[in-house]
RNA sequence: GGGAGCAUAGCUCAGCCGGUUCAGAGCAUCUGCCUUACAAGCAGAGGGUCACAGGUUCGAAUCCUGUUGCUCCCA
């Protein structure tokens, strides 16, 4: 049967998959082998697979697999997030489309919606997963929202509420008026902006013509201004101690305020107080009893408190007011400034601080344990450098607001009496019974239909951050058989732009529900990038559609392309060359197969001395790779694992291995040499099936004339027995070899051509020989000589020190020859100058370990040795 | 404004506790080959004052200090 030359994935990948599938082979329940685990970072439901997902998930993918082929009850479980902000502003989208407003539904109503939505659309990303290989327990697919999910979110709500770690309370809080909801520090972006600087002048009360100059970038905020602030040792402004200043417009009376906050060296060294619209003076209305007006909707227009400009957007009203002020002789210059605001993450709105009433987590006392964790390495983070980042963030930690104004999410399971109190419980029944049993001083006992349940959810991090625990329904049954075996997990593959948000909540509920941490390492990839280095984005479009890629390379193509160049926490720099490179390797390999597989055995024949030297040395090669490998994984160089299988395969078994071994055209091969071949072909298929899933069980398939198998199935080969000697003289081999095809290159001399060499040497001594029918064989010799003498007009080269020679080869041009030869000798003396340095420096050699010394003194007979051979070839050059 | 990190070949990076002929790998470039597994290939070659300036040391790409440039995080 012929086999096409050119790999071709199509088909076989759906193949494949499909036979994993139907064989249920990425299963995984309790037994009695180590457990090895990963949870998905929970692609969101909105979401579709771009460039980081297929990074990440090629990364946990090589994990699992590979822990499955180390003997390993291997378990990936797979799931998605609800993304609260980010659905609901789809869902909202699709039915304004369908002329349905939000407002007009009930929450009942809205919710059936999104649920559609859901149901539709939130599974894509997990079924291009599959495109990808992702070898993930499908039957245990979670999302943040089923049924077991949301208990779970409910129940630790309460359990924190109870242990005094959550508490309601008005607090300034990052609003976003295009969401209409409160989000969290993390969720705020800060972007540098060019804005201006407005230097306003407030009128002191009872003086006609005396003023107080202040700068601000939000002259729209003025109208809530409670207080003007100057530094106490200011001179400038000491007289004004006791005074009352008018705000603009609005004439409002205002106390002037001593406080060292002040920076006195920015703008006017005076700055107004606006406590409910910035949270440096907030506190400084707290510190002076200030009064708070707040003078924004919730949908950033102004509201009644702010007097004018009611009901028109904020940014509309700056330009406004500025008009305005500059009419009534307030304004005194506007200057060109830099500053930086922060923006909502999800809606990409300006923030507006903004006092409110929310619910919060206490971070502290979390923090500190999970802080310790990672310090003292019981979870390693790769690379260690993250370590940084992560203790700044956990020294400085402020409370958690983790209330939403949205509909989609874990509602807050709070219940509210009508004079305002309230109780949490899971049910209003539990609520009720609460309410009753606590027995307060209410005179006439409310009704069971009186509560009335907090109208928000939760910030979607609040049931991210379960997720180890909460996948294996480790919170509603913390002693389930599942729960007790895959906790803790093993490895975390996550972008480091989630540490604070995940990676740092999953510790600390780790360790608060579960005593113990959720993973023992977190992998923390790069982000992928377009060429330019800017990342990538749809707003950019320049990001290649990922499935779309793997149509046309093929998954294990994509696998291998993207993280050759990916070491952890690196930026990838993307380019189709990637792709190709990793395409141009499946080929080498089916190529390979194709070779070998085209094999035809003689049973008859016996094994030539060149190829049991050939297996033997492959087999240290192998072997010795094998370790590397390992230390790459167990250090989490995942790229540089790669790295080295891909060398392993091309240069030493495709690129000499087989050239040793293969028998000429036509003619059979032994079977010894053919079996080990064979051995060694599975060998390093199976080391690379964790990279490349689909094409090594294909090969696995052929070279077993199928059945029903799998390679993901089978061990991962372990390392053996290094004949470190053999391996050192095919070091010399190799380059003798190389050599030759030098000469022949230089001089024209095409490979059928066979030509004679001459080893300057005894035959026999030390360990020559052993490889002379290999070297006869890849050099096209008629034969290999050793002699001590110069056979006269042949060509010479140097191997090592070794000299060796090609005769009855003239010297085409004997002057470049002597030209190179020169410039050899002078590297070599020069050389040898500074060994012979370090050799004479007293300190050197007493105070340098003895091993340096004696290689110092290797290095100085090397030299020496060579010199004296250039010498002789120049002199015959010469002659 | 505070903190962290990086700077090595045209590009992306490796180089652990200072010491092997240590200045490396892959890609790209150049040269020669359609050699019977593979042109998605084979065989070769060129290319770097290791950002700059000092210091420690017998010895520095590696350790220390400063300078410059870039990146990230936090407020």
């Amino acid at each position: 049967m012929e086999i096409a030359s050119k790999y071709d994935p199509s088909g076989v990948e759906e193949k494949w998959y499909k036979f994993w599938m139907e064989n249920r082979m990425f299963r995984s329940v309790p037994d009695s082998r180590e457990a090895y685990c990963i949870v998905i970072p929970p692609p969101n439901v909105t979401g579709v697979l771009h460039m980081g997902h297929m990074l990440n998930n090629t990364i946990q993918d090589i994990l699992v697999r590979r822990a499955r082929m180390l003997g390993k009850n291997a378990c990936w479980v797979p799931g998605t997030d609800h993304a609260s902000i980010a659905t609901e502003a789809k869902v909202v989208a699709k039915l304004k489309e369908q002329g349905i407003e939000k407002s007009s539904l009930s929450r009942e109503e809205f919710l059936k919606h999104a649920w559609e939505w859901k149901e539709k659309h939130g599974g894509i990303i997990l079924e291009q997963l599959k495109k990808l290989g992702a070898s993930c327990d499908w039957e245990r697919t979670c999302f943040t929202m089923d049924e077991a999910r949301y208990e779970s979110v409910t129940d630790v709500f309460i359990d924190l509420y109870n242990k005094g770690l959550i508490y309601r309370g008005a607090r300034m809080i990052n609003w976003d008026p295009k969401a209409l909801t409160a989000v969290s520090d993390e969720e705020v972006i800060y972007k540098e902006v060019h804005s201006k600087l407005y230097y306003v002048r407030y009128r002191v009360e009872g003086r006609e013509d005396e003023w107080i100059t202040i700068a601000t970038t939000r002259p729209e905020t003025i109208l809530g201004d409670t207080a003007i602030c100057v530094h106490p040792e200011d001179e400038r402004y000491s007289h004004l101690k006791g005074k009352k200043i008018l705000v603009p417009l609005i004439n409002r009376q205002v106390p002037v305020i001593f406080d060292d906050y002040v920076d006195r060296e920015f703008g006017t060294g005076a700055l107004k107080v606006t406590p409910a619209h910035d949270i440096n003076d907030y506190n400084l209305g707290l510190k002076y009893k200030l009064e708070v007006i707040d003078t924004f909707n919730p949908d950033g227009t102004l509201s009644e408190a702010a007097q004018l400009y009611i009901g028109e957007n904020r940014f509309k009203v700056r330009s406004k007011i500025v008009k305005d002020l500059d009419a009534a002789g307030h304004l005194v210059k506007v200057e060109e400034y830099t500053n930086k605001i922060g923006y909502s993450e999800r809606t990409d709105e300006a923030i507006e601080p903004r006092i409110s009433v929310q619910w919060f987590m206490k971070m502290k006392e979390l923090a500190q344990p999970a802080l310790e964790v990672v310090e003292n390495d019981t979870v390693r983070f790769h690379p260690a450098k993250y370590k940084n980042m992560y203790r700044r963030w956990l020294e400085n930690v402020n409370d958690w607001c983790i209330s939403r104004q949205l509909l989609w999410g874990h509602r807050i399971p709070a219940w509210y009496l009508p004079d305002g109190s309230f109780v949490v419980a899971k049910t209003r029944e539990e609520a009720f019974r609460l309410i009753v049993s606590r027995n307060t001083s209410h005179v006439t006992r409310p009704e069971i239909e009186d509560l009335r349940q907090d109208e928000d959810v939760m910030d979607t991090w609040f049931s991210s951050w379960l997720w180890p625990i909460s996948v294996f329904d480790g919170i509603r049954h913390p002693n389930n058989e599942d729960i007790n075996y895959y906790y803790p997990t093993i490895d975390l593959v996550t972008a480091p732009e989630i540490i604070f948000f995940w990676v740092a909540r999953m510790i600390m509920a780790g360790i608060e529900y579960r005593k113990e941490i959720p993973f023992r390492n977190v992998y923390f990839t790069g982000i992928v990038r377009d060429k330019q280095g800017r990342k990538m984005s749809k707003s950019l479009g320049n990001s290649p559609e990922p499935i779309e890629l793997i149509g046309k390379y093929g998954a294990d193509a994509v696998r291998v392309g993207m993280l050759l160049c990916s070491p952890a926490g690196n930026d990838l720099l993307y380019d189709d060359s990637l792709i190709e490179q990793g395409r141009n390797f499946c080929n080498k390999v089916w190529n390979a197969m194709r070779l070998v597989k085209g094999w035809t055995v003689d049973p008859e024949l016996e094994q030539p001395k060149s190829n049991k030297i050939s297996v033997d040395w492959f087999d240290s090669v192998l072997n010795s790779a094998l370790r590397d490998i390992d230390e790459q994984f167990n250090k989490y160089r995942l790229s540089e694992a790669l790295r080295d299988v891909y060398k392993l395969v091309w240069d030493d078994f495709c690129s000499w291995y087989l050239e040793m071994i293969k028998p000429a055209y036509m003619q059979p091969i032994d079977s010894q040499s053919y079996e080990a071949s064979l051995a060694f072909f599975e060998k390093l298929i199976r080391l690379m099936h964790p990279f490349m899933p689909f094409l090594t069980e294909e090969i696995y398939h052929v070279l077993h004339n199928s059945g029903s198998e799998s390679i993901m199935l089978s061990s991962m080969p372990q390392a053996g027995e290094i004949d470190d000697t053999l391996v050192q003289e095919f070091g010399f081999i190799r380059e003798l070899v190389m050599s030759v095809r030098a000469v022949r290159s230089e001089k024209n001399i095409p490979q059928k051509e066979a030509v004679t060499v001459v080893i300057r040497s005894e035959k026999n001594t030390g360990t020559t020989g052993h490889f002379d029918d290999v070297v006869i064989k890849l050099c096209n010799l008629n034969e290999l000589q050793y002699s001590i003498d110069k056979p006269d007009g042949s060509h010479s080269f140097i191997v090592g020190t070794t000299e060796c020679f090609i005769p009855l080869l003239q010297s085409l041009n004997p002057e470049e020859e002597l030209k190179k030869l020169q410039e050899e000798l002078l590297y070599q003396q020069g050389f040898l100058v500074t060994v012979m340095k370090k050799l004479g420096n007293e300190s050197f050699v007493s105070n340098a370990p003895q091993k340096v010394v004696d290689s110092e003194r290797k290095k100085k007979s090397d030299a020496e040795a060579r010199l004296l051979v250039l010498t002789e070839q120049m002199n015959s050059l010469k002659k």
